[in-house]
RNA sequence: GCGCGCGUAGCUCAAUUGGAUAGAGCGUCAGCCUCCGAAGCUGAAGGUUGUGGGUUCAACCCCCGCCGCGCGCACCA
């Protein structure tokens, strides 16, 4: 067991014996200040708190039931009533020459397994991928990996945007103004331009917009021509998001698109109507407030001019046609029946979370049984802007589209990566640009906290200095670089080294190295691919520190080197294995 | 107008959600290559966390007011 659970455990039986009635879930310790510790709990403060005991004192008894020997060099009350850790040696280095045997890698397999559903990506048909759907997908998908890591069984599904009323602006151009040369080379630009061409038709001509509703209904009438087009346009989007995905290295384990629930949309309308949690107004059919929240709180209420007055959900449009809330309705029932997920975590834009509110209460109005088993969560995220603060456009004012991003990407790398390494062969230095590339994009939009906006900025993520993928990926090949010196030198047999440590670097890398578990926690636990990315940043730096004042393979004594080594090449496999969690591949040279 | 979100070093961002002296990178300044990859490392300067109050052992974080910016406001998703 990672000794800072070993410890929470401890702490918390102590806690049960002079609390007994005390919630002990909230007992946790945490990484801190090294000049406090190694581990801090600042728990005891608010158990005191709310029980208005003195938290000194409190301390002091939990300290005198404590028993942490095994693990614990020292503990302390300090300030106000934390308790700081400080590991023994020995424990740090038994846990670091586990590793080295290949027992861990400073993370283990939860306990409790969870079933997760994990919705992310969700292009849209006929659409080219732009680069708002890089955060969906790399948060996704580092997400996913993560709870995968730790051992929970993941659902992926890809919620693609296969119907919709842009399919009759679709259909009505397909008819009438498809390019057939312009289809075979790049299907979807001939999409995306059918699409505006009969859009500003619809807008300048009302009757060719009638004439596209129509063809709207004769596709959801199952019209045999209709359906055909449809699923020919599905088809070659699909040909595009798989480019895309393999290119990103990301696959999904279902990719049911919102034209698979399209069967059970009207059920879902009729039963809500049934129960009487939706209701017709002005000819659609919509979800209102039911009062059990205060106004403020309630997202089906809205204030005008200091009246609240509804702001419901739709269900069903005043013409017949169900919007997104149904088919998310119809989503959950499905995941839920199919599935019996713990938990079903959206990686979607913030600014959908009004809908994702209201959806959750909705859900719950329905299926008030089921949904007291499921957590539904909304994994939202910020905008990417431009240098000039506003949304990330190409310099003609488009969207930028998510193939020419990546291609981009690899481009700007491949001339650093020829500029540092004249002497590579072209195909070598290829592929290392496409990971550097690549990853360099994923890393950058991982790094901000989800929430907030971040701008956009090739120069800063494909800067090998500072906290970007490059860098990450320079202290890798580095390591790789001194086993590849020492492989033409020596034997090393890394499995049974003994690890010494002595010099402050070594301490200071081997205690971040045993972190690494405890921060996929925190990752899995808060929606938050950034803590791994700064994790990873920060196990980089302690390693240079340390490479730059311990000789490796110049060490001394053949004990020391070896111990060295070993620590290098757990740096390394903890780095790879970071990266990977996060979907960044690695270069053993660069 | 109403609601939601944001405001942290010159710039770009963190701060494990109420914990200890708010941290990085860029930029600036000063150092380090006859020495395992200098695409690197070390150090310095830089802050009233938009602003005014409040809550408490403790506030960037919670509450109230104000200022500024962004987003959203039924039959698109």
């Amino acid at each position: 067991m990672l000794s800072h659970k070993q410890i929470e455990l401890k702490l918390q039986a102590a806690v049960r014996d002079i609390l007994p009635d005390a919630d002990v879930s909230a007992v946790l310790v945490r990484p801190c200040d090294p000049k406090f510790g190694d581990y801090q709990s600042n728990a005891l403060m608010s158990l005191a708190k709310t029980r208005k005991l003195n938290p000194r004192q409190l301390a002091t008894e939990v300290l005198a039931k404590l028993e942490v020997s095994e693990t614990c060099e020292t503990v302390e009350i300090a300030g106000a009533g934390f308790l700081n850790f400080r590991l023994k040696n020995s424990v740090l280095t038994q846990s670091l020459e586990a590793a080295a045997r290949g027992e861990h890698l400073f993370f283990e397999k939860t306990a409790s397994p969870k079933t997760v559903v994990i919705d992310f990506s969700s292009p849209n048909v006929a659409k080219p991928m732009h680069v708002g759907h890089i955060r969906s997908t790399g948060i996704g998908d580092a997400l996913q990996r993560t709870w995968r890591l730790l051992g929970h069984r993941v659902i992926t599904d890809n919620h693609i945007g296969d119907w919709g009323t842009q399919f009759g602006k679709l259909l009505l151009g397909w008819k009438q103004a498809l390019d057939r040369a312009a289809l075979e080379r790049d299907a979807i630009t001939e999409l995306e331009r059918l699409y505006k061409v009969i859009n500003a038709e619809c807008d300048a001509n009302p009757e060719r917009l009638e004439e596209a509703k129509a063809e709207l209904v004769k596709l959801q009438a199952g019209d045999a021509e209709n359906h055909s087009i449809w699923e020919e346009m599905i088809r070659l989007s699909q040909i595009q998001f798989d480019a895309i995905y393999a290119r990103l290295g990301v696959k999904f384990d279902h990719a049911l698109g919102e034209s698979f629930y399209n069967r059970w949309l009207g059920e879902v309308v009729n039963d809500l109507l049934h129960r009487g949690i939706a209701r017709e107004s002005e000819g659609a059919v919509g979800v209102f407030s039911d009062g059990s929240l205060p106004p403020k709180e309630d997202p089906f209420l809205v204030n005008r001019d200091g009246e609240w007055i509804d702001d419901p959900a739709l269900v069903r449009k005043s013409d017949g046609g169900f919007n997104y809330t149904t088919t998310d309705l119809a989503t959950i029932d499905y995941r839920l029946k199919t599935w019996s997920p713990d938990e079903i975590i959206y990686v979607v834009d913030d600014r959908q979370g009004p809908h994702f509110k209201k959806l959750f209460i909705i859900f719950t109005r329905w299926q008030p049984d089921r949904a007291k088993k499921v957590k539904l969560v909304h994994a939202g995220f910020g905008k990417i802007l431009g240098d000039d603060g506003k949304p990330f456009k190409t310099r003609s004012g488009d969207t930028v589209k998510l193939s020419d991003l990546l291609v981009e990407a690899e481009e700007r790398a491949f001339k650093i990566v020829s500029e540092k390494n004249a002497e590579l062969p072209e195909a070598e230095r290829r592929e290392i640009a496409r990971v550097i590339g690549i990853g360099a994009v994923k890393y950058a939009d991982l790094l901000p906290n989800r929430q907030s906006d971040y701008i956009f900025s090739w120069d800063k993520m494909l800067a090998l200095q500072g906290n970007t993928a490059p860098y990450l990926l320079y202290a890798y090949a580095r390591i790789r670089s001194i086993f590849r010196k020492a492989a033409e030198s020596s034997a090393i047999q890394l499995p049974t080294t003994n690890i010494q440590l002595s010099a402050p670097e070594e301490f200071r890398l081997a205690r971040h190295l045993v972190n690494f578990g405890l921060t996929l926690e925190a990752v899995a636990d808060e929606l938050r691919p950034n803590y791994l990315c700064n994790y990873l940043f920060e196990l980089a730096g302690k390693f240079t520190s340390f490479y730059e004042n311990c000789p490796v393979l110049k060490a001394g004594d053949a004990a020391t080197r070896a111990s060295r080594l070993a620590l290098c090449d757990l740096t390394a496999r903890v780095l790879k294995q970071g990266l990977e969690t996060l979907g960044i591949a690695t270069v053993e040279q660069m």
